[in-house]
DNA sequence: TCTTTTTTGTGCAATTTTGCACATCAATAA
DNA sequence: TTATTGATGTGCAAAATTGCACAAAAAAGA
């Protein structure tokens, strides 16, 4: 059963009993009608209407067809109202992703967008490996570092994390507090074991000897976690430390730290109602969090 | 939702993941695919695949449609498995029409051949219009008289019928029994009201004195129940005559009374599995009965 | 009975669709 | 790295589809 225009002909002529009326509603030329059924019959080898002269009355195998291909037609309607619909509206999935870094940041984000379209499933992905919004795996991005210039995606800035260095109580009883940059020498840090491009991970090795980063990790959520429990300095981003109330602000946020954020998504999905609302929903929520 | 061939297209871009592998199964070539999808997510303002050198993957929409257009193509799958057998097998319905009058004839042929088709269900349909093979009322008519002319009907000679004049027990013992055709006028004679083009009628009409037909009706089943209870000397047919035990054959059957016979059957209809058989069955059936 | 309306059916030209050649790009393997 | 493979995308010509004009026939109405 091949070329289902013709299905859809003459499920028309079979509604209405005639070619006329089925051109007039297909808004095709009758003779049009009258070919795609002798085609259609011709290829199945079965006759599906009897013609006379007020018009075409469907055989048995015409009115099967017709049940056929009125459920079709029901199903194909439903269809297009689903997929219009979901041109302009908010629901379905909507995936994000990000490095694991930046859950804190964006889980109450995420939250209360969800909250606001109920009927909207969020998918917070994250992980070592990048998912790539190519292949559809996710609808958008947040990405770190320096822009990314991937030629389908459309990248906007985010905003600039404010880091700072901390130090947990723990540590300060034992080592005290450094005065200035020149004692960071005397201290213990806790840093990336990996050479990223990240900015504040390219000044801790320009500023600080390498012996002085007694702890170093792979994830950023362990170094985390070893800062909290007291093993070294280590850089934060100001609004993940302030949660906590063990910890201390060894030297304040400052703009050659920060790591520039990026919110990347993909054409074919860019200007969709979906994404779009959430990229707005977003850009709002942290202009609220830096007022 | 015009144009179900995009659709189509669209659903074997989905299933297959690729422009190239739809045009191959599609038997078309891959720019086709391309434009078909392009005219339909523009028709939908909405998109269904996101693009990559790997292929096509279906978004969310894109899978919607899957889900859909899946169940169609089944559908659509077994419909014409279903119209295709049709062509070659003897199933459904066989609406077969006639005068009321060879009711007692085609009964027993109709009830066999159904034997031998157990799929098959006969409608015998008999009445005082004629149900119009053109309108698809029926597949097989059986016509008296001379040849219809109908330029879509296919029609082909049946049988004569063989028709003598009989009489009830009754009646013979009560006016005794004719002594050839000079003596009609003293008995009595169940015939037509109406002037029917019937040979045996206008045999009738040109050998009896009016006067002498006392019992006159429309319906020929009526006319045997007369001629049955004693009313008066009639025309019937050999075969049905010869079931009663009780009538009397006052004159052997003449050509010149017999009634030719058609089968009429619709052009569309003609060339069916389901109709040939049947009228192969029947000419069979009618032969046995003339051996 | 005759006219009007409605419907199907067909030859031919215009339009649309399709196929082909070629460019491009990304992933894979040597 | 480099060549290769397999994918998408586009201008242009060929082919298929469609629309138009017109014919014919039957039902409906005057």
């Amino acid at each position: 059963m091949e070329n289902w225009d013709e299905v859809r002909t003459a499920f028309q002529v079979a509604r209405l009993g005639t070619v006329s009326g089925a051109a007039e509603v297909l808004g095709v030329h009758h003779a049009t009608v009258i070919r795609h059924i002798d085609a259609l019959e011709q290829r199945l080898g079965v006759k599906l209407f009897q013609r006379h002269a007020r018009g075409y009355t469907a055989t048995e195998a015409g009115q099967d067809l017709l049940q056929v291909a009125k459920a079709t037609d029901d199903q194909f309607t439903q269809l297009s109202g689903r997929l219009k619909g979901r041109g302009s509206s908010v629901t379905g999935d909507l995936v994000v992703t990000s490095l694991a870094t930046f859950s804190p940041l964006l889980a109450p984000i995420l939250a209360e967008f969800q909250a606001e379209h109920p009927e909207l499933i969020v998918r917070y992905l994250t992980g070592d490996r990048l998912f790539r919004l190519e292949y559809g795996e996710a609808h958008v991005a947040i990405r770190a570092g320096t822009a990314p210039d991937q030629p389908d995606n459309v990248v906007q800035p985010f905003m600039r994390q404010k880091i700072g260095l901390y130090a947990a109580h723990s540590y300060i009883r034992r080592k005290g507090r450094p005065q200035g940059e020149e004692t960071f020498a005397d201290h213990n840090f806790v840093g990336h074991d990996a050479e990223t491009r990240a900015p504040f991970n390219m000044w801790l090795r320009d500023n600080v000897p390498l012996e002085n980063i007694v702890y170093r990790t792979i994830d950023n959520r362990s170094m985390e976690d070893a800062i909290v429990a007291g093993a070294g300095i280590g850089f934060l981003p100001h609004s993940l430390a302030s949660r906590y109330s063990n910890l201390v602000q060894v030297e304040p946020p400052r703009p050659e730290w920060a790591a520039p954020l990026w919110l990347v998504t993909h054409v074919d999905l860019h200007r969709t109602a979906k994404v779009q609302s959430f990229l707005t929903f977003l850009k709002a929520a942290v202009k609220d969090m830096d007022a």
